[in-house]
DNA sequence: ATTCAACCGGAGCAATCCTCCGCTTAGCAA
DNA sequence: TTGCTAAGCGGAGGATTGCTCCGGTTGAAT
């Protein structure tokens, strides 16, 4: 959580040894380098989709048929890794996000947007414990949805929609819960958008005083 | 991670081999056994306190003075150690809410106690990630919160005050979340309550329709 | 005093994480 | 082509930790 979700902040991420330039998606690789990080990005993705996201290390460094020194020159933390093997579904949900919100109601945005990060969150059985860490790491796929969030949020505090105390941490920490108790097993399919619901009331701004309502 | 909060369900606790009527205080032991019981929720109390819910439990048993053999015949598993560690402090929470619903609204009761388990979460520095399977022991204090909780929820239904289709594990789920966000460092300490009113607030019934307010 | 089920303890195996450093090679310049 | 060297490779190995197993010990009932 585990596994060590303990603390859940940090920053991660180092290209190579330095001249990373190109940003995270490896530009300014020498070619064997470049290859290899592909290998160890495909890899990582069968291991942990077939064994979570605390599957060992080694395996990954195994699949990809590389040293394990080699994955960790190129990934520096399991969240590192998880986050660059993330980067394509989530740069899709910030894209997908921002062309939805053209054609839809801020709060409407909002909403989906909360639900397809708790979808994210499922992508690996147990990524979901540390979405919040892998989210911190400065890929294109990580910065672009956390802007988005942010945008997002931000519009539909302004237009008075939701709570102006509330934060993006706030946020994906509850998308996050959520996740986490779908992977619950035994857990009714419904569970998902009930929570998700029910967070999302909880969200917008009250209405009335609120003092009101008896019993 | 959890470590390792993959799968969250699982029952656990089993007193040393067999005979253990008394519950899980562990009345009908032998002298000594119970001894050593003792002295390992003491040796976890403190260890936990000071390094986290995961820190080694090699540690524990060598602060219990004992071998390790002798801390997994008495808990099966660390959760299993977490609850009867947590146990005084859970039966304490339950019996406190059942006499504060005495005098208090249902649906603040509730509010009180959902609090608390979110304060209980942080009883130990990464608890919260695992509370969830924490709570699943059934430990006298787990069984007496767990039962407390399902009364009130249940009660504040009946009087209509809260949606009808939420489930207890929903209201852990979200406790534990709550938890993990206060956890982060650097988090301002205004998100607990800003992040329980705002779960709160998603749990009770909709007074309006639905489609209703614009904006 | 005798007996034995219950209990103790820690050696030891297995799984991981992560670092460290000697060897290899891509890519450039002459 | 050849030579050079920084960048990259890879895996041995030290350090943790989890958990099991079993020979030896002891409480307590008779």
């Amino acid at each position: 959580m585990n596994t060590e979700l303990s603390s859940v902040f940090q920053v991660a991420t180092k290209q190579p040894r330095k001249k990373q330039e190109e940003d995270a998606t490896g530009g300014a690789l020498r070619a064997d380098a470049r290859r290899n990080r592909e290998r160890l990005l495909a890899a990582a993705h069968a291991v942990f989709s077939e064994r979570g996201a605390d599957a060992s290390l080694g395996d990954v460094a195994k699949r990809a048929e590389v040293g394990i020194g080699t994955l960790y020159r190129h990934f520096e933390s399991r969240e590192a890794l998880l986050a660059a093997t993330c980067d394509e579904r989530l740069l899709l949900l910030a894209r997908e996000s921002r062309e939805r919100s053209e054609s839809l109601p801020t709060l409407e945005a909002l909403r989906v947007f909360l639900a397809e990060l708790v979808h994210c969150g499922g992508m690996y059985k147990g990524l979901a414990a540390s979405l919040g860490i892998v989210l911190k790491n400065h890929t294109v796929g990580c910065d672009a949805t956390t802007a988005e969030g942010e945008r997002l949020l931000k519009a539909a505090q302004r237009e008075g929609e939701v709570r102006s105390d509330v934060l993006l941490d706030d946020v994906v920490c509850m998308a996050m819960a959520i996740s986490l108790a779908a992977a619950e097993n035994g857990s009714d399919p419904k569970r998902i958008p009930r929570l998700t619901g029910m967070f999302f009331d909880g969200l917008r701004s009250r209405p009335e005083p609120r003092g009101a309502r008896q019993r």
